[in-house]
DNA sequence: ATGCTGTTGTGAATCGTTTCATAAAAATGT
DNA sequence: ACATTTTTATGAAACGATTCACAACAGCAT
């Protein structure tokens, strides 16, 4: 009569070995059972095929061993590596991972930060653009790319090496002119850094430079504008570029064509972030990498961290050049 | 005393509230309840700032509103595109989607379905290439591009049509002798079908045609090996390539670059995917569009449909042309 | 008033684990 | 052998929501 066509709970799994619930239990959860016990155990287990309820376990555990990732898409480049490199980092420590694409909706990204309260996830791993967002001083979460306060660490590249990276490289590679061109420089968060960063680094190697940065709302096309305003008997003023991202350097390598300009032969550009065609194949231009996968491991490892007043408030990592066809060497 | 640190419970609410257990239950599930008591319910929910435990809902219904995706990883744009519209699909119905990167490991694979039966999720998404793997006949299982069993619904692209479609357009575009480039062809899956299309639109417009064809373990530049093969006085026999995906196109045209061989003057390309740069920059070359939106609403679909028995074994979707630099027009 | 329906609110029992106070058994000392 | 300490197994209680048999009550007819 034991065939119940219920799934076997841990009460099943003791009635056929013999023995207490307690006992199946700390079985399960590898805590010290007598030998023979744990053997009898085991067999009930495997011929039961049980497996434990897991809605059951957190109910009781108040933990659930999964965690949210909060992030506007999976389909731009370095949102896909990230989302990919921290779903390893999570399933190494043996955790899920609930993806919450959010495709800058904010609503759904509050919405979102309610579910932890929901218990459905043990925390939180967010870059978010949303300057609304609030985030409770009692939820763990640990954003990328972005300060939101100081009770949340956050994890990002070496924004500022990296800008200073890209115009040593450039100098190096004999520039004399730079600009640098940028989008959403709205709302403040590390990424910002870049421009500080490409500043200095301009000034130390005595390269002289222009910026254009565009606001929210403003037309990519305005980089279009500002080269034009820039080319003079069919030349360039700059012979070296370093755009925000790689997908402006993409952008900006289109409107390069168009208007005759060899790359890297006239102009040189350098992106950021480590785009590459396919995500395996080789860089879609030259470019200052992000080192995705270590942003991952340290966002779940701060996040996991038991010893919550031991987080930093911000933790920067190094960055890499990646050469590409955009620039000579 | 209201202030328990731990969490609200909905005893606390029907406490606030004066109301018993029961009724707080019904106006969370929005079943008929006496209107003053719904007030007064709903005030002491906001009042307590109280979520549902979902967990505690979840062993009790035996239902977690969370499907699981597996797929080989979230870097491969085809691979993100899916994931990105199937967590949308998901959401639209107030779902959640536990991310499930494989990394082609089939050991991770069945483990992840083993989670199924843990009650971790109430359904799998899967896009796997593990031939070994065995989905018992509970469990709710949607596939993408491959059929696994009879009792496993598939969901696809019409890659015969797409097939068809590309010999079409190449000989719409003037071609007379063309190729059909694939790899990956030891798993008998949907994507197969490209194969039988092309050669069927091959004979119906009086193409001539000829294949290579690589199995698992083939250096992809054994592709380079048969271009130099049909190579002759520095022209290259064919005047149209089809590519099995966007990604072997993309290998092929650096190939075609160290040849010499002028894309598109003098051969024609088409993959297969739609990808494109950026995940929404125009397509990375000529392209058979897989209509991922709909594959992604036809998965959740036929997943969360209550009547099993209704499922057909196999769904085709209708693909579409898109244009890129690699084709005349 | 009394009895009969038809609603609507109530709260004990339940889901499958884990925990922990208690009981039983084993190990140790005298 | 017996008392004492240590180790190990036991199972009732608890986690927080849902269910459902039952109680309470309102409405209506007689």
């Amino acid at each position: 009569m034991r065939t119940k066509s219920t799934t076997p709970t841990i009460k099943d799994v003791a009635a056929e070995a013999g023995v207490a619930l307690g006992t199946v239990s700390k079985v399960i959860n590898g805590l010290p059972v007598g030998e023979s016990y744990r053997i009898r155990v085991e067999d009930a287990i495997r011929k039961l095929d049980y497996h434990v309820n897991s809605y059951a376990q957190g109910m009781k555990a108040g933990k659930t061993h999964t965690v949210a990732l909060l992030i506007p898409n999976t389909q731009e480049p370095y949102f896909a590596r990230l989302t990919y490199h921290i779903n390893l980092a999570l399933l190494k420590r043996n955790y899920r991972m609930l993806l919450c694409s959010t495709d800058y909706n904010q609503a759904a990204e509050q919405e979102y930060i309610t579910m932890v309260q929901q218990n459905k996830v043990d925390g939180i791993i967010g870059l978010t653009y949303n300057p609304e967002l609030t985030i409770a001083e009692n939820i763990p979460f640990i954003s990328i790319d972005r300060s939101i306060g100081p009770h949340v660490p956050c994890v990002a590249s070496d924004n500022f090496a990296g800008g200073q990276m890209a115009a040593e490289k450039l100098a190096d590679l004999g520039c004399r002119h730079v600009a640098f061109l940028r989008i959403g420089s709205s709302l403040s968060n590390e990424p910002n850094k870049r421009k500080a960063g490409f500043e200095n680094g301009c000034l130390a190697r005595d390269l002289s430079y222009d910026m254009k940065i565009l606001e929210d709302g403003d037309s990519i096309d305005e980089f279009n504008d500002f080269l034009m305003e820039h080319m003079h008997d069919g030349r360039l003023d700059f012979d070296g570029l370093f755009c925000v991202t790689d997908h402006v350097a993409f952008q900006v390598l289109k409107m390069l064509q168009k208007l005759k300009v060899q790359v890297p032969e006239d102009v040189q550009v350098i992106g950021f972030d480590g785009t590459r065609a396919f995500g395996k194949e080789e860089y879609v231009c030259s470019t200052i990498v992000q080192p995705t996968e270590d942003i991952a491991e340290m966002c779940v490892e701060l996040l996991l961290q038991e010893n919550l007043t031991a987080k930093p408030p911000l933790v920067c990592l190094p960055v890499s050049y990646g050469h590409g066809w955009t620039t000579r060497e």
